[in-house]
RNA sequence: GGUGCGUUAGUUCAGCUGGUUAGAAUACGUGCCUGUCACGCACGGGGUCAGGGGUUCGAGUCCCCUACGCACCGCCA
């Protein structure tokens, strides 16, 4: 037996006990005829004394161990006579009777303490080492604990957990597909899946009516601090649902979340809000209601005065920045260079400061009198003391650049609590989604999503534009943390909506022959969604990036830096696999 | 595919307008130290200034290319 007791369980009731530690060496200090040392393992610290009446060998060990060796450590506890009321353990310390080297270490190349002194890269190539460290063993806890609040919820609900395949079958709508060569079928290949979609679906065909997963996804797309090319889902599905149902049962399911694992408890409903109100009001699907500074339609009041700018645009829409009426010249100017960024794109940015006593200024006070500036600061709701902010173009574009705007004012202002939680359903998502690049509809959430039933006759009409879906997405604090649909259990709506993809019969036959097939064997009316299990770690945890959340992830490039993957492999595992590989342009 | 920022000691960084032998902190090593816990004190070792090319009498510093990292846009049904 290595050990009778952890780094981080001994208190002062143990004192006078003979325990046996294993761990790793946190920091020595040498006083010369006395040494200190703290013994870490994960569940805590703990300080070993070395003393000169302790044995010999012990002596000799302590003289001899840097930062990291692993040791096992026999000793008495006993109290000590300097406390240190910074750590749990601080009452007592170690005695050493005895310390054997269970194993030498190098110096690591960054110090593995609560603030690590090494970069992003380094510690993510020596992640085993980050991993070490306190913020990361939180991360990962967390992560557990996360897990198996999901798992009792579901289980108690009566949701079974059941395994669908890593090897299916490539579908070219969506995201990229990583794909797998198959030895024993030349020259075809197997795909990742990008969800388990489409299985759960036939799960529901085969009556399982509570489905759920937690389950690896994989996108063969560019990377950000929220994405990673395989993360992780929590994948439900259920039959005899309507969209009410799913909501119900899922906003219990996030109570539940938030209750067991961070203690957060929610008076109110969730709120609900149309695709298109946020779309209106925010400039997002998914809108950070931690703050208000709500949208408004400023079209009608700022056509017609001359300002040319105003004049040839299509939307006129602006927010009111609470109290930033006090803005310098210096910070709007910051402002407006934030959105004439590229990355941005607005062309200018224009002001209404309303004054504490209810007078205004303006960017535009050429073309604009004080009652007309009065009537868009009572549009946009300002008060005195705020600072409207303007934004004109073509509708989307415009709106999704102010909501660019409004979220870094409200970075600005501190608004972004990350302890503060504002949970939404998005709800009635447009069913397509028009691309003008190849000119032709897309499944806004996937294909299989159910249109809503009053807005079928779309079909008929053509009017697919204005075909809304039985959609919904779960966001909190301006992340979509899930989503998910009613779906279609019918062959023959499938089919239409497959028609309004531009799909031919045949490939659709070919492509998810399967499916529709299956629907022709009692499919029952089902509905699900999926949430992103990384991003519900770092909302919950407080981080931007998936990646803390993530025990071993892979960079911006999509590369394991410490496991130096991807690599090549040799060419005699190529011949198998019936490839060869072509020269990089 | 694109934009921005970055790359100097093991690590984190400073290095001005191009000009002597490239610095600091920390880590590491050695010695001293009987209550430290960010131990202290003294001494010491440690640099292909990412790589390549260019401008210049002279480049860590200016320019170009490449590589790598981070953030973002496109992309992510």
């Amino acid at each position: 037996m290595y050990r009778t007791h952890t780094c981080g369980e001994l208190r002062l009731c143990n004192a006078g006990q003979t325990v046996t530690l294993a761990g790793w060496v946190q920091k020595v200090r040498n006083l010369g005829a006395m040494t200190f040392f703290d013994l870490r393992d994960r569940y805590g610290l703990v300080q070993v004394a070395v003393e000169e009446h302790s044995p010999e060998t012990a002596r000799e060990a302590a003289a001899e161990i840097g930062r990291e060796y692993v040791l096992q450590v026999t000793g008495r506890v006993v109290e000590r006579s300097s406390k240190n009321p910074k750590m749990p353990t601080g009452e007592i310390e170690i005695a050493a009777e005895s310390i054997v080297i269970l194993n030498r270490a190098q110096t690591p190349p960054f110090t593995i303490e609560e603030t690590s002194d090494g970069g992003d890269d380094l510690r993510m190539k020596y992640r085993y080492l980050d991993l070490r460290r306190p913020p990361l063993q939180r991360a990962m806890i967390l992560r557990h604990r996360m897990a198996q609040a999901v798992r009792t919820f579901l289980d108690r609900e009566g949701f079974l957990e059941i395994e669908t395949p890593y090897l299916i079958k490539s579908t070219p709508e969506g995201a990229r597909d990583f794909i797998v060569p198959s030895r024993m079928n030349p020259n075809q290949f197997y795909a990742l899946p990008q969800s388990p979609q489409t299985l759960k679906q036939l799960l529901m065909v085969a009556g399982y009516d509570r489905y759920f997963q937690i389950v690896r996804c994989f996108r063969d797309e560019d990377l950000r601090a929220d994405r990673q090319p395989e993360f992780t889902q929590i994948d439900c599905e259920m039959s005899f649902v309507e969209q009410e149902d799913v909501l119900e049962i899922f906003e219990r399911w996030a109570r539940h979340m938030f209750r067991e694992v961070l203690g957060v408890e929610f008076a109110e409903p969730f709120r609900r809000m149309p695709w298109i109100e946020a779309m209106e009001k925010y400039g997002s699907d998914k809108p950070d209601l931690r703050f208000g500074m709500e949208f408004a339609d400023m079209t009608d009041l700022a056509h017609g005065h001359g300002f040319t700018v105003f004049d040839s645009a299509d939307y006129v829409v602006g927010f009111a920045a609470e109290g930033c009426a006090g803005y310098t010249r210096k910070q709007i100017d910051e402002l407006t260079e934030f959105v004439k960024r590229p990355q941005v794109g607005a062309k200018g940015l224009v002001w209404i400061k309303v004054d504490e006593s209810g007078s205004f200024k303006s960017s535009v006070d050429k073309f604009f009198a004080a009652d007309d500036l009065r009537a868009m600061a009572e549009r946009t709701g300002a008060k005195p003391g705020d600072l409207i902010l303007i934004l004109c173009g073509e509708k989307f574009k415009t709106l999704n650049q102010l909501c660019t705007l409004r979220l870094e004012v409200a970075q600005r202002l501190g608004l972004r609590d990350p302890k503060k939680f504002a949970p939404l359903w998005v709800v009635d998502f447009p069913m397509f989604e028009w691309d003008e690049e190849t000119a032709r509809f897309y499944a806004m959430h996937h294909p299989f999503t159910s249109p809503k039933p009053e807005d079928v006759g779309y079909f008929e009409t053509g009017e697919l534009g204005k075909m809304r879906a039985n959609a919904y997405d779960f966001v909190c604090n301006g992340t979509e943390i899930g989503g998910g649909s009613i779906r279609i259990h019918s062959s023959e709506l499938q089919a239409k909506v497959f028609e309004a993809l531009g799909f031919t019969p045949e490939q659709a036959e070919e492509q998810f022959g399967f499916l529709m097939n299956a629907f022709k064997f009692g499919a029952p009316p089902h509905g699900g969604l999926a949430f992103g299990f990384d991003r519900l770690c770092s909302l919950f945890g407080g981080s931007d990036s998936i990646r803390d959340y993530i025990a071993f992830p892979k960079n911006n490039a999509g590369r394991d830096v410490m496991l130096d993957a991807p690599s090549e492999v040799d060419p005699s595992q190529l011949d198998e696999l019936y490839l060869s590989l072509r020269e990089v342009e």
